[in-house]
DNA sequence: GCGCTGTATTGACAATCTTCGATACAGCTC
DNA sequence: GAGCTGTATCGAAGATTGTCAATACAGCGC
């Protein structure tokens, strides 16, 4: 598929300019819906590192064979968060030969950043 | 007590000036804990509605009764998501007469926000 | 084709979370 | 004191989550 990661129920994605920062005007159950979506998929020690590692790695990507090791958890167990976190829009995946690669959506993290900030 | 909200675990209210963006170094595994405690504790819909709600209120405060009502929760789930956003050092509690008023800890959020950003 | 290597999916289990009704507690008023 | 009101805690039920071993799939090299 081309654009990818319009999943199931919401674009998940696309918290980005849809609303002010959550102390500056009151969540609709909605978009408090679609925030926490967002978080939830960051709220995870080992998905943090994930991101942390990808951030860090050579050409800012990596493949899942250089995570596995750093995370310390079981091969499918990585790829299983490597997905939550393409599908809540933080990781694109490319596929190159045997080797899957990820790496961060330009973006994607301010954009949930803004919606905490108070100024 | 007087110091309060410094609970059981790890003070989950200090991560203010601990690290730098999580795309900036590697976290370890004992950041990546703590800020996947601190952003577990906002990725709720409920939750999220109530910081808002608060924000957004009379003086930036609210007693529980004000929140029940647009949270459409029972008065117990309410009060159990203020504890432990208030556990997480998101707000603050304090008693007057017979009302317990939430208000919002400063710079808490903008604090979380600040790992998050990628610049 | 066959085997190998890297990754994804499946199925299961344990742990955690969200929610509620029932109940307990605290502070007011009379 | 007794009764009322606002809030917190308890206990339980249902849903969700994180993890793994086993297995399936995809793409390479021979």
């Amino acid at each position: 598929m081309l654009t990818m990661a319009s999943s199931t129920l919401l674009p998940l994605t696309d918290i980005s300019a849809c609303c002010s920062p959550i102390t500056r005007e009151t969540l609709d159950s909605e978009q408090a819906e679609l925030l926490a979506r967002k978080l939830k998929a960051l709220a995870d020690p080992a998905r943090l590192r994930l991101i942390s590692i990808v951030a860090a790695s050579e050409d800012a990507e990596a493949c899942v064979c250089d995570l596995t090791e750093p995370i310390g958890l079981s091969q499918p167990t990585v790829s299983h968060h490597l997905k939550l976190l393409t599908e809540a829009g933080y990781l694109t995946r490319s596929q190159r030969g045997n080797w899957a690669y990820y790496r961060l959506v330009p973006g994607a993290l301010d954009s949930v950043a803004e919606l905490l900030v108070t100024a």
